[in-house]
DNA sequence: ATTTTTTAGTGATTTTTTTCACTTATTATA
DNA sequence: TATAATAAGTGAAAAAAATCACTAAAAAAT
């Protein structure tokens, strides 16, 4: 399930980009080969979420886009928040493309009034003491964790007090959340050894 | 396999943490919780790879991550570059955990002249243009791609040629590389995805 | 000295995921 | 109009991954 949902989030930005250049239908092995699978892969897929496509055309781009959107709720706008404005943070802050997929980033935080003073951004920032406040108050969903490694812990319990439903978390601990929220951890460094690691693997 | 070395990986940095803190011993019920897996899958994993422990203690911590190491390479110094040193890239430029990690980073580039004069770091920046002469000189064995999308594959190619056996791609495109190269791409945006989709199905 | 508890090791089983093999529909071509 | 080609749909098979169920060893407790 977890590599299907993966497989269509890839799928679906794929859609985007091409429903933006103005494709109208697109096969399964196209799609496979976009996002690294197979077509017989996305074929599956498509069939146990009872999603059709045309013979001898492929998948008709905007109602598959559609489809996927509404299954996925990935049509809806979601609002997300950033807590810790350090390097990460705040590249994060101004990423542009997340708006454009849908996530809207209404909120910074920080707990250096100094860096919240200078900081230079459209989007809102506060200082992390009013977190749980602007994260219920505003329907912030989504957490995004930029803070030390140290502070991840609590940062990631406030945000669930405050009822965030999932997590991106940037910091090199595994945090603990009940079962029912979602939590997904971006570490670069594991990401860097998983590729040594591989290549050494692949090359014996 | 794949899931194997992803495991092993957050098993690794665990290792770290844990010498580091004096632990001599570790379950494999302990490693299972640290890293969001089952105590079976671990010791399979460690049976696999012909990796012992002892009864009623657990493994060693330390020849457990020296084993590791030796098997996966872990333990080797790899030197890697960074390609794009704009928000994103400068970040990852200055962030200290890659070395403690044994991933030196030794080199940043960017096409911007104007950049690489007034960026601050202690780490050599260099124009675009040497990208491919830095590699192969210095033995640069990975690349991190923090370019806008469009150059991404152009650079990709370029640090391939050079001699990079992986790349760590952050661009929202999907690269195209030889199967005996090591790619693996960061893709926030489909994080976000990930999670809102996850918590969709997860609710119904 | 004996029993209990804990934890590894691993073959067998189960579950999940992927791939295959074949059918069907539709369009293009001869 | 017949034939060829293309691409979806899907049950079956295969492969991969995870879990279970058990044994064995060692330490701790009685
Ligand atoms: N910089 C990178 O490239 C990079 C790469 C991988 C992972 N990370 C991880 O991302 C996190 C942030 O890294 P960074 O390099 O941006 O660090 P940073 O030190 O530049 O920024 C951290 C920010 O968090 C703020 N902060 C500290 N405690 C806080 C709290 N309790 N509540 C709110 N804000 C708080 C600090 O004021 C600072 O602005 C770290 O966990 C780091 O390990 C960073
Ligand atoms: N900023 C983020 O938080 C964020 C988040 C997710 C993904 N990304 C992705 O990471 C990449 C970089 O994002 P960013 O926000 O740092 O962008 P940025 O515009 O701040 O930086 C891009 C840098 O690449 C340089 N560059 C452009 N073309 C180049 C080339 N051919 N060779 C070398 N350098 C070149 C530019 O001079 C600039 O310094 C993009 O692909 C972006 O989509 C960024």
């Amino acid at each position: 399930m977890n590599n299907t949902i993966e497989r269509i989030c890839k799928i679906y930005g794929y859609l985007a980009v091409q429903e933006q250049s103005g494709a109208d239908f697109i096969s399964s092995k196209e799609l496979a080969e976009a996002i690294g699978t197979t077509e017989y892969t996305v074929r599956k897929d498509f069939s146990v979420l009872d999603i059709k496509g045309y013979t001898r055309k492929g998948y008709e781009v905007k109602s598959l886009k559609e489809k996927l959107g509404v299954k996925f709720r990935l049509n809806k706008e979601r609002r997300a928040c950033i807590v810790g404005l350090g390097r990460l943070g705040t590249a994060l802050l101004d990423y542009e493309h997340f708006q454009n997929d849908g996530f809207e980033i209404i909120a910074g935080f920080d707990s250096s009034i100094n860096k919240i003073e200078r900081i230079q951004t459209k989007i809102d920032v506060f200082p992390v003491g009013a977190l749980a406040e602007v994260v219920s108050s505003r329907g912030i969903e989504l957490g995004i964790i930029t803070v030390p490694a140290k502070a991840a812990q609590e940062i990631a319990d406030v945000l669930i007090r405050a009822g965030v439903k999932g997590i991106l978390n940037f910091s090199p601990v595994k945090l603990n959340v009940p079962k029912d929220i979602v939590r997904l951890d971006m570490d670069f460094t594991n990401a860097l050894r998983f590729i040594a690691a591989k290549f050494v693997i692949q090359n014996k």
